[in-house]
DNA sequence: GTAATAGTGTCTGTGAGACACTATAAA
DNA sequence: TTTATAGTGTCTCACAGACACTATTAC
């Protein structure tokens, strides 16, 4: 931090946030925008926008989350938002020098984008469907640290409880690990270290049927822990 | 990305990095600079600067590494080099609007920084004398991410090796887990665990005898993988 | 009835951790 | 001779994963 070098004397940066904003229905997904401008007009990108001079960089995360995707302010409460990584090559964004601060953020259910704003053209779209060269920038390389981070931070934290929403079944809890994870799960052993981690789900008095058969299931709702021990295996 | 907002009418961003560069001899240690320069003349902080315009951030990086650190680039080959978070708080330097890019980094054997640059008020601290109060900006903060993420890489990748250099015995390597962790570990099951992970360490055909008794010890040198699996436990 | 699922029980293999034991070298 | 360490062996407990089984519901 000790300067042989004045920063006011060279074209300034800018700084962005951009949204990996990733949920769980019937297919893992992502909420993307299409571009209206140049450059990359008509591209898909990750919402995102300018970091103002007066807001912390977690700050624009959750501005931009709010406004730029369009979810709804009831849908954004118990999302969960976390710093990604930083993406600062020379030339990725031909406009000018910017960086961009990644986030992940996790919703349950997959909301639809309101309108206005942007949100016209924001989209929820399988992640397995996403084309790396359908992306703008070099946010196909965002999405891809954005996915991996989520995949592995299902193994040893309750996170999938924010993809689930507030009241869940085991068996719904379980189709999110598999479909995130891309790989079938063994419902009993799956039961028992869920029930066996302190503090991943509580139980409520409520049952559920699901449709085609079974037994009601009991509907847990999120515990107040936030890592798993010990973790679960993909 | 899509801008009803023109960067270029606000005062601009500058970008720094800041290293949290480790090692481990005596201790586990952090390598920091004195500041010669308002803001925080006198205080201890991390080593980095200003990214320049025609450099990607990750070249800034490695730039500062070199420079500022001041570590010689024989050593410098084979240094672990990761980016670790970005802060960016408003009022977190009060020059500017600054946002800062961490790295992690890790090298062997806590090697004296050569004069040079700013070199001169580098030091190697012991992590656990350094007081949050005596490190300037959220530099604190910064070094706090910094230990735990490799607290935590010890337990799941090879990045212990990064520590030990390129010859060392299995009690040397454990060493460094025990510095990093504070914990002491048995030396027959971190053997066998360590033996165990494909690719963690190499067998030389050398022997070393440590001082104060014991046969000597067959000497390692890193392996080729990266991921340990299973994981070390803390 | 038939199909599907909730929830429980059980067996096996693997690995973590504790610790005993021997062999070898420094002081 | 004493002390410390290298390296091996072994025992126990816990858990992951595979899978059988019963009970209960939708259709």
């Amino acid at each position: 931090m000790t300067t042989h070098y004045d920063p006011r004397g060279f074209p300034p940066f800018a700084v962005t946030v951009d949204i990996v904003l990733l949920s769980v229905v019937d297919d893992f997904s992502v909420l993307l925008v299409t571009r209206g401008e140049e450059p990359h007009a008509g591209s898909l990108a990750l919402p995102g926008g300018f970091v103002r001079p007066d807001e912390s960089i977690d700050e624009a995360a959750v501005r931009e989350l709010g406004e730029e995707t369009g979810v709804g302010s009831r849908a954004l409460r118990g999302v969960h938002l976390e710093q990604l990584a930083t993406f600062g090559a020379v030339h990725r964004d031909p406009r000018m020098r910017v960086v961009s601060v990644a986030y992940v953020a996790l919703v349950a259910g997959a909301p639809t984008p309101v309108a206005g704003s942007d949100a016209a053209g924001a989209a929820w779209c399988a992640v397995d469907d996403v084309r790396s060269g359908d992306l703008a920038f070099d946010h196909a390389q965002i999405l891809a640290s954005g996915i991996e981070r989520v995949r592995s931070k299902l193994e040893y934290t309750t996170l999938a409880t924010r993809l689930a929403g507030d009241r869940f079944t085991l068996a719904e809890l379980r189709r999110i690990y598999e479909l995130v994870w891309g790989t079938p799960i063994d419902p009993a052993n799956f039961r028992r270290k869920v029930l066996a981690s302190d503090g991943f789900v509580v139980p409520t008095t409520e049952k559920r049927s699901a449709p085609g058969g079974g037994p009601p299931a009991t509907v847990y709702r999120p515990g107040p822990g936030v890592t798993l021990n010990p973790p679960l295996l993909r």
